[in-house]
DNA sequence: GACCAGGCACATC
DNA sequence: GATGTGCATGGT
C-alpha cells in the first residue's frame, strides 16, 4: 500500500504540470516565514497575510521590536489571522526562545543542525511538527519535508497512506523514498497545498484533479 | 448561516 | 494512549 519513489515522484510531476512551481514560502525574510508559519496555524493565508501587513505597517516586524510589545498590542496587530490571542501568546514563546538562543538571528540559529533545531523547536509552546518543519525547511532551509492535513488526505484518498497514520509516518513515507532534496522538498509540498485546496476532499477522481490516474485507481 | 482554513495544547476518561 | 474541545477571523 504505501507508494513506491516512482509513484511518488510521478505525483509530484502531475502536480507541477498543472500548477508550475509555487515558489514558497511566499515571506520576504526568513523571519517572516517564522512568523507566517506560526500565524498560518489553522488558518487561511488570506488572513496571514492580512496580520503581517500590520505588522509591517508598523515597522515592527522584527524579533526583538514584536517582543518588545505588550502581549495585547501584538494580539490586535494580528487580529486577522485569528486564534489572535493564542497566537500572540505562541508567537512571544518563540520571540523568546529565538532572541535568547540566537538573538533573532535566523543566520545564526542556522548554523545548528537540523535534529537539535527541530527539538528545540518542538519544545517551545505552540509550535508542533508542522510548524517546526515549516520553519526548518522554508526559513532555514534544512532537509526535512512538511506534512499538513492535505497530505494526508490527498495520499488516503489515493489509496497511498492509512487513515490512522500519523504526522512521523507520512513524512518518513517520503524522507525513506524520494531524493534529499530541499528544493524538492520545498515544491512538492507547496503543490500539496495547492492541489488541497481544491482537490482529493472527498473522491480521488474529482473530474479535474491533477493527480488523475496516479497509483492507477479506477 | 454553515463550512472551511497551510495546528496545537490541554483536559478528561 | 485515545478522544474531545477551545481557540477566532474572514472568504465562499
Amino acid at each position: 500500500m504505501p507508494p513506491t519513489k516512482k509513484t511518488l515522484m510521478e505525483g509530484f510531476r502531475l502536480m507541477l504540470a498543472r500548477f508550475g512551481p509555487r515558489g514558497w514560502w511566499p515571506g520576504e525574510t526568513p523571519f517572516e516565514v517564522m512568523v507566517g508559519a506560526i500565524l498560518t496555524q489553522n488558518t487561511n493565508w488570506k488572513n496571514v497575510e492580512k496580520a503581517i501587513a500590520n505588522l509591517k505597517q508598523e515597522d515592527i516586524l522584527d524579533p526583538h521590536a514584536m517582543l518588545g510589545l505588550s502581549p495585547q498590542r501584538l494580539a490586535s496587530l494580528i487580529k486577522p489571522a485569528g486564534y489572535f490571542r493564542v497566537k500572540a501568546k505562541r508567537l512571544r514563546s518563540f520571540l523568546k526562545y529565538f532572541v535568547e538562543n540566537y538573538d533573532g538571528s535566523a543566520r545564526k540559529m542556522a548554523k545548528r543542525d537540523l535534529p537539535q533545531l527541530r527539538e528545540e523547536l518542538l519544545a517551545v509552546n505552540g509550535i508542533g511538527p508542522e510548524t517546526a518543519d515549516s520553519i526548518l525547511l522554508y526559513a532555514l532551509k534544512k532537509d526535512i519535508f512538511v506534512i499538513d492535513a492535505y497530505t494526508k488526505r490527498i495520499l488516503s484518498r489515493h489509496g497511498l497512506c492509512a487513515e490512522e497514520d500519523c504526522y512521523d509516518d507520512l513524512q518518513a513515507l517520503f524522507m525513506d523514498r524520494i531524493e534529499k532534496d530541499i528544493p524538492l522538498y520545498n515544491e512538492y509540498h507547496a503543490l500539496i497545498v495547492e492541489t488541497g485546496k481544491d482537490f482529493c476532499r472527498t473522491s480521488p477522481r474529482c473530474a479535474e484533479c491533477p493527480l488523475n490516474g496516479w497509483n492507477n485507481l479506477p
